[in-house]
DNA sequence: CAATGTCAAGAGCAGTGCTCACAGTCGTGG
DNA sequence: CCACGACTGTGAGCACTGCTCTTGACATTG
């Protein structure tokens, strides 16, 4: 069986998935996720109600496919995003600024990874891959910054024995040689991120904060610092000044 | 109308009323919000599905009613928690723990507050009151440490002209004297801290973080310094030493 | 050509939110 | 006091949902 030729069978049953999907996905969009109907997809797609079960086996299935698409989809702007040139600085912060700008253009789908989950449902093995997608850009960032000798050093106290251990696992698996003030700083650099997307597209912001992508700017120019990244200084490694 | 005698029907209405909220209650924990059915919650209490009516106009009503309880439970834990005595630093940081407590013992009223918002529904007034507690507790906590001159400054580049003018409606809102540079970071330590929350209860961290509650430790120790606050330093007005 | 596997359709089940006409019950004004 | 009016509970019913199952048509393959 495969892949590479395709039967007719084989072909429409795809295409008419895809359509099942871009249809599904259309209505996300517009009405969001506890809009959607599998009725009302095959009701626009001129199909019996009972035949989308032929290509998802229950709602989940296809609210999975669309997980997926959307952390897809997340993953390619940032993947783009950091892409760009520029010291790790900048290149920070236009990730953050073009996962914040997907986010507002995909409100329902963002929802749909960040919100709240579902109480039955449980992510599937399917969903991993793309959803780590996003991450390892951000700790990409970390590993180049880091071979580019543009982290200074976290000015923070010392972290717990605790945290130290959970960095040193984080950096064994995908942060080499970055320092572990670095990677904890990151990880709530990474929160931080989401948090404040979160609170802006939640509505959480409203009545408090008038002008969310000033505040959007302080906080990823803020957490930069939190990874040890400064903005526009010189290149080369900074060694450490002597004492205070 | 006064409020002060009640006739045996008010007394019965605020009963049943108070009898629905409650096991509409019962059901949110159990379940999740997306499983609520006014049908099951009247069946548990034996009334005719559509008795509910003349309580509640609609389903959304009853959700209301659910956030508004949820909101006070949060204020109410996060208020005692403030009322804790101690340094700044280490206030800021029960409270922090205080509404993770309450978030992971109450993790569906959390969604139902700090998750994906259902897209018709539009918070109504009503909620904006108890919804300010918890933020009206951590303006509380930088006004206090403020006068208690536990503020060191934050030592940041210069706030951008926005985000200065944005720090400054706040202040003058709800933190009197307190330094722009510690509201700008309050807000970005805010956004923070429920979005740890999240990612923790949403299940973002699975597979990455193994011990949530190190990172929040390490999270609310770094957010507090955004705010100006350090652990364990002198009583008294920290006089900024002349030098290095 | 015929057998086989695949597919769509339609009916139907159990559940949902919500509406409405009807029947009682309670509180109050004449 | 009692009769009228406001209030509360009931059950039927509508439109909708996800999902299942049987039936019949189709296409692919041996």
């Amino acid at each position: 069986m495969g892949t590479a030729i395709a039967t007719a069978r084989e072909r429409a049953r795809a295409e008419v998935r895809a359509e099942i999907i871009a249809e599904a996905r259309r209505q996300l969009a517009d009405e969001g996720a506890p809009a959607l109907s599998l009725r009302s997809v095959t009701r626009q797609l001129g199909m019996a109600s009972s035949a989308v079960y032929r290509y998802f086996p229950s709602r989940d299935e296809l609210l999975t496919a669309l997980i997926v698409e959307a952390y897809d989809g997340l993953g390619a702007v940032a993947e783009t995003a950091a892409s760009s040139g520029g010291r790790a600085f900048e290149r920070w912060r236009t990730v953050c600024r073009a996962i914040r700008g997907w986010a507002l253009e995909n409100p329902h789908e963002y929802a749909l990874i960040f919100g709240s989950p579902v109480p039955g449902y449980e992510a599937p093995t399917l969903t991993v891959g793309p959803a780590s997608r996003v991450t390892l850009v951000l700790a990409g960032l970390l590993v180049d910054a880091h071979r580019a000798g543009e982290l200074t050093d976290v000015d923070r106290e010392p972290l717990s024995r605790a945290m130290t251990a959970e960095a040193r696992r984080l950096a064994d698996l995908a942060l080499p040689d970055v320092p572990l003030a670095t990677v904890a700083g990151g990880l709530v650099a990474w929160t931080s991120l989401f948090g404040q997307i979160s609170f802006e597209l939640f509505g959480q912001l409203k009545g408090i904060v008038e002008q969310p992508e000033v505040l959007f700017e302080h906080a990823i120019t803020v957490t930069a610092g939190l990874l040890g990244l400064r903005p526009g200084q010189p290149h080369g490694p900074v060694a450490a000044p002597a004492g205070p």
